[in-house]
DNA sequence: AATTCGGGGGC
DNA sequence: GCCCCAGAATT
């Protein structure tokens, strides 16, 4: 890793620039650490212009720790339906009840109180206390990583952990020189406008203290190993309606969208043998099936492939029926999608 | 250290 | 298609 040769002047050229050229984002027109912290887990492994709808609403809905303290965990996932990555809808709402229960309702202020926070890890915690509190900690995310890999060229894979670490020494440092606030969020939206994955050098304020563009090399870095894989799994899904309402049932609590609302739907069996194991199930009987045609949704790690069936039955009661355009938590895209397919 | 958690955007 | 994204928790 090749050293900053001026750091001072790295860090103020950087946070200079960050300073006239960041954009106005809902969540940096405040300084309230909830909010900030709210901001963060709703940005982990997401892009801001996909959070910032979800930002407003939820911020909207619950304006105070205790707002949020107080709701059930089902409201909180229905505001997060679409975000994906729902437990962290579950880790706000615990650490909001963690703040009121051992914090008296205040937003901690030690790092080590932070990180202990559900769903807050080293990154979120370093984010919440140089940002909100304007205090000298490093948070390294993927942006930093990729930003700091061109800097330094660095040499071997960024999603090793010495990497993260060694990346994590270099920013401690650098961010004593300038308002930690400034400087922390500088990094990442270089990141997020600038060093993107074919970067705009010609804009860039630290092209000068640049490996990467000095020796033309940009291309070469971040070194990463590529990602693996999809599996795909292959369901028969059930449709089921009943007087105008929809059959959901709960998923299990942990896994895939876990405790969410979802379809009935069985992996790998025949239609006779997934018919039967919803009869089996619900205690319904099954009057007609049609076959509905098919779709498919990729998550991160695996691919669903759903054949789909509309289902007429015969039911003792209406639990577990719902109004498709009400409902009482969230339902996963992959059945939203699946929802809207039949619809047509 | 590797895997498991969603979903959308860019090219 | 593939990569990436203001990552954390679990295995």
């Amino acid at each position: 890793m090749n050293p900053i040769k001026k750091p001072k002047q790295f860090a103020y050229d950087l946070s200079d620039w960050y300073r006239h050229h960041h954009r106005k984002l809902a969540f940096r027109e405040t300084n309230d650490p909830y909010f900030i912290f709210l901001s963060e887990m709703m940005l982990q492994q997401t892009q801001v212009q996909t959070m910032l709808p979800y930002f407003e609403q939820f911020t909207k809905r619950f304006p105070t720790i205790q707002s949020l303290a107080e709701a059930s965990l089902d409201e909180v996932l229905k505001l997060w339906e679409g975000l994906g990555y729902y437990r962290r809808a579950r880790y706000v709402h615990e650490s909001a009840r963690m703040i009121m229960d051992e914090h008296e309702g205040k937003f901690p202020e030690d790092l080590k109180a932070i990180q202990s926070l559900k769903g807050v890890g080293k990154y979120t915690a370093g984010a919440i206390h140089s940002i909100a509190y304007n205090k000298p900690t490093p948070a390294v995310d993927g942006n930093v990583m990729r930003v700091m890999s061109r800097v330094t060229g660095y040499p071997s894979d960024i999603m090793e952990t010495k990497s993260i670490r060694e990346i994590e020494k270099l920013v401690a440092q650098l961010i004593h020189y300038e308002e930690p606030s400034d400087f922390t969020q500088a990094l990442m939206e270089l990141g997020a406008l600038v060093c993107v994955r074919t970067p705009k050098c010609e804009a860039c304020p630290i092209r000068d203290y640049c490996f990467a563009y000095k020796q033309n090399k940009q291309s070469l870095y971040p070194i990463k190993k590529s990602a693996k894989q999809k599996v795909t799994e292959h369901y028969i899904t059930f449709v089921v309606e009943h007087n105008n309402q929809l059959y959901l049932s709960r998923r299990p609590k942990t896994g895939l969208l876990a405790n969410m609302l979802g379809l009935p739907q069985y992996q790998g069996q025949s239609l006779e043998q997934a018919l039967k194991a919803f009869e089996t199930e619900t205690g319904f009987v099954v009057l007609t099936s049609k076959a509905f045609g098919q779709v498919d949704h990729v998550f991160s790690h695996r691919i669903w492939h759903m054949r789909i069936y509309k289902v007429s039955v015969h039911a003792k009661s209406n639990e577990h029926f719902y109004d498709a355009d009400a409902l009482p938590s969230a339902l996963s895209r992959a059945h939203q999608k699946v929802l809207a397919h039949v619809k047509k």
